[in-house]
DNA sequence: AGATCTATTGCACAGTTGTCCAACAGTCTC
DNA sequence: GAGACTGTTGGACAACTGTGCAATAGATCT
């Protein structure tokens, strides 16, 4: 096993455990059990615990990241890519799930190490739906005045809806709120500065 | 003082370093010493680490919910009513702040003490709004055909730019979201299912 | 084969944590 | 004032943590 591999491995092995039992109580030595190694190994790889954490959340963000481009990749319809952005937002069953970012963003008020992706992901996602919105007005499609405004709403939207279904998945119907989700987004695109129009072209 | 008293003093010093060093990092030893006291103290009034956070964390949500009810008393319209409500859900001047509930959401997910209250209390504030928009819908002020399932959306909403605040504060302006926030719900109480209507009153 | 280097182990160390407990210091009752 | 009770202290204890390090195993090179 080449020390890229095995650097890979440890990455792998510290997701599981942060899915498993959280971020803050992920220890070295529980990333060492799931490997079946010894902890001090962990320790020749990463300079810190607080580095290791730090590369598994940049991973885990990446990779959702680049997954989302690349499934908008398979539309080039500007409303059908927005509708696919909100389908895919909403991974709930995923390997790792909502309860990580949750996770990482609670943690990342304290850990600086993480504090650095968190942010950078942020802007990344918010980057990412302005530039819908944007290729949607282009395109005709659809209205809307201040994509990066939009943007900023949909993206804290989602999070309150994903916060919601970590903590009372139960109580909100997690097909409910993904499809309000999804609707309210298409009414934001007509709305303009808190006034209702109807929009001409006819919704599906 | 009497133990009651003692009680409350070390309920109130918990929450002091709960809101300074997030739930997890809260010691016994932090809390003895916020009181200038003995850590073995704290365990001759409460059983367990776990029972004081359930409990300090309860008396925050217990405390932040009674005083909404009770600045919604300060007026009978419906429509202000609900204004008001928005103004105080915005509260990341107050002293514990919208951190320490992002850290309760998280932490509850892992311990089952602080999960009991998470759930009761995201009850009852699913109740309160969904209360404020059917006495407005009763009053005629406003239209809502599900009550029930606009106030989930409301919360949702509300907890998504909580947590954006929290974490993103500079990157979206706090008065730009607040705003928003009430001028969307003033919006969604006109949507009926998706469909865009305008509204027959004219809006302030 | 011998030397050299790296991956890996097992353990030691110091620092924290929750929890518990014997001792002390008050206050109240008789 | 003697005794009983309760609040409070200070520290002990075991379990845990991140980190560092000497010793070993294994591969690679000369």
């Amino acid at each position: 096993m080449t020390p890229a591999e095995r650097r890979a491995a440890i990455v792998d092995a510290t997701l599981a455990v942060m899915v498993r039992q959280g971020i803050a109580a992920t220890t070295a030595r529980d990333v060492a059990a799931e490997m079946g190694t010894s902890s001090g190994l962990i320790h020749h790889y990463f300079a810190s615990m607080d580095e290791l954490l730090a590369e598994a959340f940049d991973w885990v963000a990446s990779d959702d990241l680049a997954r989302t481009v690349g499934a908008l990749d398979a539309s080039d319809d500007p409303v059908e890519r927005l509708a696919i952005f909100f389908a895919f937002y909403n991974r709930a069953d995923e390997d790792w799930g909502m309860q990580l970012w949750l996770d990482a963003w609670s943690e990342a008020a304290r850990r600086p190490a993480l504090q650095q992706t968190s942010r950078r992901l942020n802007v990344a996602w918010h980057s990412l739906v302005a530039d819908l919105l944007r290729a949607g007005v282009g395109s005709g499609a659809m209205t809307c005045d201040e994509p990066d405004a939009v943007a900023w709403q949909i993206i804290s939207l989602l999070d309150g809806l994903a916060l919601q279904a970590v903590a009372h998945a139960d109580l909100v119907a997690r097909d409910d709120a993904n499809s309000w989700a999804r609707g309210y987004a298409e009414d934001q695109l007509a709305l303009e500065r808190g006034v209702l129009r109807s929009r001409a072209t006819d919704r599906r």
